[in-house]
DNA sequence: GTCTATACGCAGATAGAC
DNA sequence: GTCTATCTGCGTATAGAC
């Protein structure tokens, strides 16, 4: 029970804590300590110390820092996918559905503001993290299993037919996403960088992130009005 | 004469290499090192290495790792923000304006296309940096000097008038900023993940990058039509 | 200024008792 | 399964010759 209520440090992980077994609670504290200092940064004493577990469990349970490391890439890319890969091959119609991932990205980066800024970091510095990413998300019920991607498919017609109504301007498919996407998570990547330069604070950046909320629908729908 | 051409790693540092002086070989080196691998993931003898010299000079020019490092970083935080600055700050008509930002970042990343990942992972990391990137750019002549943000004040400025023309919708100042910043940067951030999920290589995400170039300001300015 | 050789600490990993 | 103790290699940093 060495086990302190931790420096509230990268949000709450996913699981729960209380009095479940080892390996989740040797999961969640490397989610927070990778997510916090990088893979690279990270030591497995510290992991250890946040889980309240011995140093020599890490490695009973993951024979190796790499593979921890990569458990915690899995589950957090797995988080961020999940519910935006979802809606974006719902049915909805494309105007809702725009509303729908902006206001389902913000509210969740409320809650895991790192995780941006963890993901960008993993893939630049471990190359071998892109090909993991596509596999774990194939692997789950979100975005793309197989070589196409079929969200991607059902966007562009989605778009098309709007365009040819008349009631869209017409956008390549890849650059509605890369917006949509720049526009709801970059600011949480670079949040160190937006506070520093828009002298925010933690409640300013909140603030500045309910701002968004609102205005960002009606930017990025504007954008497309025809 | 060890060196070699080293495999494009990340693209040209900024100062040349050829007959250079030690300090700038090992700074370069340094600069390439650090953003591909990350500053805790760096080793000294690595950027050694790509610098052609002993590694006990990197001890000798520069101290210790973490003074390297910062150096590094103050150089490419400089680099990245040197022009854009200028141009927000410019007497520049504010539609222009916005094309000549779009323009520029763009056209610097495909130079430089590691920078925006960089600086996110290394002010994600280290804490301290964030004051840092704010001392670097108030040093030089671009951003801001003293307490508040004049570009800031300046583009606030020029928002109002346009909005008060009845020719833009309005916008909070900052929101304008990270939008524009956000649609800017992200894609090269972020580049693993999106030529993962678009599946693109290097080619595919030139010619991404390429149609970009036309397609973001007329997207951005559109958002902000009446 | 530049090199070789080396000191020193730390972090990942294992052995083995309980 | 969980702990203590320990091994091992590596990475930063320095001492000191040239």
């Amino acid at each position: 029970m060495v086990k302190e209520p931790s420096p509230p440090p990268t949000a709450a992980p996913p699981t729960a804590e209380p009095g479940d077994d080892t390996e989740s609670k040797i999961l969640d504290a490397a989610h927070a300590v990778f997510m916090r200092s990088g893979t690279a940064g990270a030591r497995m004493q510290e992991i250890a110390d946040e889980a309240g577990v011995n140093k020599a469990l890490l490695h009973y349970y993951f024979r190796s820092k790499e593979r921890l490391a990569a458990a915690v890439f899995d589950r957090v890319a797995r988080g961020l996918f999940a519910r935006v890969g979802q809606l974006a091959m719902s049915e909805v119609e494309l105007e809702e559905k725009v509303r729908l991932i902006i206001a389902a990205y913000l509210d969740q980066f409320a809650r895991t503001p790192y995780a941006p800024g963890y993901l960008i970091c993993e893939m630049n510095q471990h190359p071998d993290r892109a090909g993991q990413l596509l596999t774990a998300l194939g692997g789950s019920t979100t975005v793309s299993r197989g070589p196409a991607m079929p969200f991607l498919a059902g966007l562009a017609q989605q778009i098309e037919q709007r365009v040819a109504a008349g009631r869209m301007r017409p956008i390549e498919p890849r650059q509605f996403l890369a917006n949509l996407v720049s526009l709801c998570v970059f600011p949480f990547a670079a949040r160190p960088m937006l506070c520093a330069v828009f002298r925010m604070d933690d409640g300013g950046f909140r603030e500045f992130i309910e701002e968004r909320k609102t205005s960002l629908p009606s930017f990025f729908l504007n954008a497309l009005r025809p």
